[in-house]
RNA sequence: GGCAGGUUGCCCGAGCGGCCAAUGGGAGCGGACUGUAAAUCCGUCGGCUUUGCCUUCGAAGGUUCGAAUCCUUCACCUGCCA
C-alpha cells in the first residue's frame, strides 16, 4: 500500500459526519475511525451519468466528498462511463439504455459539475476517474473468470432491490449484473491507486459492500465503506421533487431562482436535517439557527440560511445575492407599483420573464401559457376560475382580459402570479 | 412450445356495447387558515377556436347506427404445464 502522505488529518471528521446524520450505514466504525485518524485515506465516490445533470441526491455525495477532502483525505471522483451504459437496478423497473454518445456527453457534463467542489492541487489532490478505462478492454471470459467467480448468485438474489424487482415483474441480466461492475470499480481503484474507502447513497449500500467484499476475496485486503441516508420528507416520501421533477444542479435545467425557492420552502420538520447535510456551517452555527427557529418559527431563519448557503455552494454568491433581492421584491407584499423599474426588472428576470410588444398584447390566459406559469390554456383558464391568477398582485377574474397601458408597472412590466408563490414577468416593449 | 390471466389518464386502480374524457384513491394544482412551514377543510385535475369539437383506455385491423368494453392478428408482462 502506498498510503500515508504527510497530510495531517482532522481527527474529528467521523464525529462530525455522525452528528450531521451522514452515516446511515458503515463498516466497522472503530476500524473506520482508526483508518481516518491515522493518515490520509484514499476514498472514492461514484456518479453514474444517467442524465445531463446531477441532482439534489448527488449533491449529498459531492459535499460529503468535500468534507473528507477538507479533513485531509484524498478523493477519487468516479464518473461511470461504463456503469452508465448498464444502469443500476431500481424499483421503478427496467431502465432504457442510453447510447454511447449520449453517455459520453453526460460524463463530460457531470464531471464539470463535480470539479468545482474539489481541490485538484496539494498533497491530497482529487483525481477524476472513469470506469470505462478498466472495463472497455476487458474480455467477457476474463470478466466471468476473475470477477464473476466471486459473486454467489444466491447472495445476489437476496439483495433488496433485486428481490423487489423479481416480485414486481423481473429484471434483465444486464441490470442484475450491475453490482459486479461497481464492485469491480472498487477493486480496480484499490489495485491502481490504493483506494480503501467508498461511500455513496444508502440505496448504493449493496453495491458498495459488494466492492469491499470483492477486495477481500480477490486480494485479501481490507476496505472501508459507509452510506449516506436517503433524504426524505417528514412523511417518509422522497425529497427532491418539485413542480417539474428532480432538483437539478444545472442552471439551464432548473433556474437558480427556483433552486433557491425550493430550499426556502423546506418544511420546518426537515430544516435541521438539511442544514447539517447540505451546508458547511459549523455545529455551533447550526445550533444557534435551530434555537432561533424553535423560538420564532415564523421568521424562517432556518429556511433562509439553508437557501442562502446551498444556493451559494451550487450557483455562487453573486447569483444568490441577486435571487435574494428578487425574492425580497416579489414576496415583499408591498405594491408592485412602488418598486423601481430596474429593481422589478431584475427580480422578474430571476423569476423568469418574456418580452411582448405592446401592439400585440396577448390575453391573460395566453400570457400564463407563454411564461410557463400554466402548461396549457385549459390550465390557465382553470387558474383564473379558481381565483389563483394574479396580475400585479391583483386577482384576475376574466380569462380573456387583455392588459393595457394602465396595467404596466415599473414603466414597462407586467407581474404575473399563479397561486401564492409562482411569479413571472412580462416586459412590454 | 401449450394453456390461462393481464396491458386504462402522472401513479395505483374501477369500468366489460351507448348514460365514458371514463368511479375511487394518491400525487399535482388552486382557494381558505398560516410563517413563501406542517396539519386540516373545500375546489380542481386530457386538449381546443369550450353550451360544442378533437384526441385518449398496449398496437393494427374488423363487427356495429355506436366499442375502453365484442372479434382477429401482433407486441410485452404474469402464472401454470412442457
Amino acid at each position: 500500500m502506498t498510503e500515508g502522505t504527510s497530510v495531517s488529518v482532522d481527527p474529528t471528521l467521523l464525529d462530525d459526519l455522525q452528528w450531521r446524520g451522514l452515516l446511515a450505514h458503515s463498516t466497522d466504525l472503530d476500524v473506520l475511525r482508526e483508518a481516518l485518524t491515522s493518515s490520509s485515506v484514499r476514498f472514492y465516490v461514484g456518479f453514474d451519468p444517467t442524465a445531463p445533470s446531477l441532482h439534489l441526491g448527488n449533491l449529498v455525495q459531492i459535499l460529503t466528498a468535500k468534507r473528507l477532502q477538507d479533513a485531509g483525505h484524498t478523493p477519487f471522483a468516479l464518473v461511470g462511463g461504463a456503469t452508465g451504459m448498464i444502469g443500476d437496478p431500481r424499483d421503478s423497473g427496467e431502465r432504457t439504455l442510453n447510447d454511447a454518445d449520449t453517455v459520453a456527453e453526460w460524463v463530460g457534463r457531470v464531471r464539470a459539475q463535480i470539479e468545482p467542489f474539489l481541490s485538484f492541487e496539494g498533497e491530497n489532490a482529487a483525481t477524476m476517474v472513469n470506469n470505462l478505462d478498466w472495463t472497455a478492454g476487458l474480455s467477457t471470459i476474463d470478466f466471468l473468470r476473475d470477477i464473476g467467480k466471486h459473486f454467489p448468485v444466491n447472495r445476489m438474489l437476496a439483495r433488496d432491490t433485486v428481490k423487489r424487482r423479481l416480485e414486481a415483474g423481473g429484471i434483465s441480466y444486464t441490470e442484475f449484473s450491475y453490482v459486479l461492475l461497481q464492485s469491480m470499480d472498487f477493486l480496480a481503484l484499490y489495485r491502481q491507486h490504493g483506494v480503501t474507502l467508498q461511500f455513496g447513497g444508502s440505496d448504493q449500500w449493496g453495491n458498495i459492500t459488494g466492492g469491499a467484499e470483492l477486495i477481500r476475496r480477490a486480494e485479501g485486503g481490507t476496505a472501508h465503506a459507509f452510506a449516506t441516508p436517503l433524504i426524505t420528507k417528514s412523511d417518509g416520501t422522497k425529497y427532491g421533487k418539485t413542480e417539474g421533477g428532480a432538483l437539478w444542479l444545472d442552471p439551464s435545467m432548473m433556474s437558480p431562482y427556483a433552486f433557491f425557492q425550493f430550499w426556502l420552502n423546506v418544511e420546518d420538520a426537515s430544516v435541521s436535517e438539511m442544514l447539517r447535510i447540505f451546508t458547511f456551517l459549523s455545529r455551533a452555527e447550526i445550533e444557534e439557527i435551530e434555537a432561533t427557529h424553535a423560538e420564532k418559527p415564523f421568521l424562517r431563519a432556518g429556511q433562509k440560511a439553508l437557501a442562502e448557503h446551498v444556493t451559494t455552494l451550487v450557483h455562487g454568491a453573486v447569483e444568490t445575492a441577486r435571487i435574494q433581492a428578487a425574492s425580497a421584491a416579489l414576496f415583499g407584499g408591498g405594491d408592485m407599483a412602488d418598486l423601481a423599474g430596474d429593481t422589478l426588472g431584475a427580480a422578474l428576470g430571476e423569476a423568469g420573464a418574456i418580452t411582448v410588444s405592446a401592439g400585440e398584447m396577448p390575453s391573460i390566459v395566453d400570457l400564463f401559457v407563454e411564461t410557463g406559469l400554466a402548461a396549457s390554456k385549459g390550465e390557465a383558464r382553470r387558474a383564473v376560475k379558481e381565483g389563483g391568477a394574479y396580475l400585479n398582485n391583483e386577482r384576475v377574474r376574466d380569462a380573456d382580459f387583455v392588459p393595457g397601458p394602465d396595467d404596466l408597472v415599473g414603466g414597462h412590466w407586467l407581474v404575473l402570479r399563479k397561486g401564492k408563490k409562482s411569479f413571472r414577468g412580462v416586459e412590454v416593449s
